[in-house]
DNA sequence: AACAGGATGGACT
DNA sequence: GTCCATCCTGTTT
């Protein structure tokens, strides 16, 4: 399958979130490849964009990869126990990110099993299957992904994204997760996911 | 189904 | 010292 290059992510996070819907995001680990369906994404659009990390032109230690080139994980940690997965978007200098907030589990069921319940995929619960990935702690945990890969190159051989199979579903817009503190920007519509997808996190 | 509360630590002021 | 781009469990409708 093919990776996906570099031009993909120069563009503004609200194409980018919508277009990424459908790819495949890999993390190959030493224990074998993992792979999962990009379900649900956000937009964070940066400088004017009240819920950005990088909003007003913050630049800390830890929003710096967002001032990098496109195709560029941004991962933080947040409530002290979950990390974020983020793809940095437009060029250098301006610092956008799409949130991927859902995946659909493709290859390495097993590996997600254990990383998030520590149990054969067999022995999990109805529930347990269903929250496999459907949230952006949820998915970091169940791939690996953790502060050691921020700032990774998604075009390279351990982390990246890859084409889809080109089906075909609807896009759903609707209100960003988790930002009440942002102002008017609480309320637009930047969070897209697969229409009836059973792992999106809020319908 | 809806809500309440707690876990837990790094980044930031 | 305060704030989180979250998740889980228990309790109440």
């Amino acid at each position: 399958m093919k990776t996906i290059g570099r031009e993909f992510y120069n563009r503004d996070s609200l194409i980018v979130a919508r277009e990424l819907l459908g790819k495949v995001l890999v993390h190959e680990t030493e224990g074998g490849r993992i792979s999962a369906k990009i379900v649900e994404t956000e937009a964070y659009m940066g400088i004017e964009d009240k819920a950005a990390h990088s909003y007003g032109g913050k630049r800390t230690t830890r929003v710096e990869v967002m001032y990098g080139g496109p195709g560029c994980s941004y991962v933080f940690m947040i409530y002290g126990m979950y990390y974020c997965f983020n793809v940095v978007t437009r060029e250098e200098g301006i610092p956008q990110a799409v949130l991927i907030r859902a995946v659909e589990p493709a290859e390495g069921f097993e590996q997600m099993s254990a990383n998030r319940f520590q149990k054969a995929y067999h022995q999990l619960s109805k529930s347990q299957i269903k929250g496999l990935t459907n949230g952006p702690g949820k998915l970091c945990r169940a791939l690996l992904i953790d502060k050691s890969l921020n700032g990774e190159d998604l075009r390279g051989r351990k982390l990246y994204i890859e084409e889809g199979e080109g089906e075909n579903f609807s896009v759903v817009s609707a209100k960003r997760i988790g930002i009440d503190y942002a102002g008017e920007a609480k309320d637009y519509q930047w969070r897209f996911y697969i229409e009836a997808n059973p792992y999106v996190s809020v319908k």
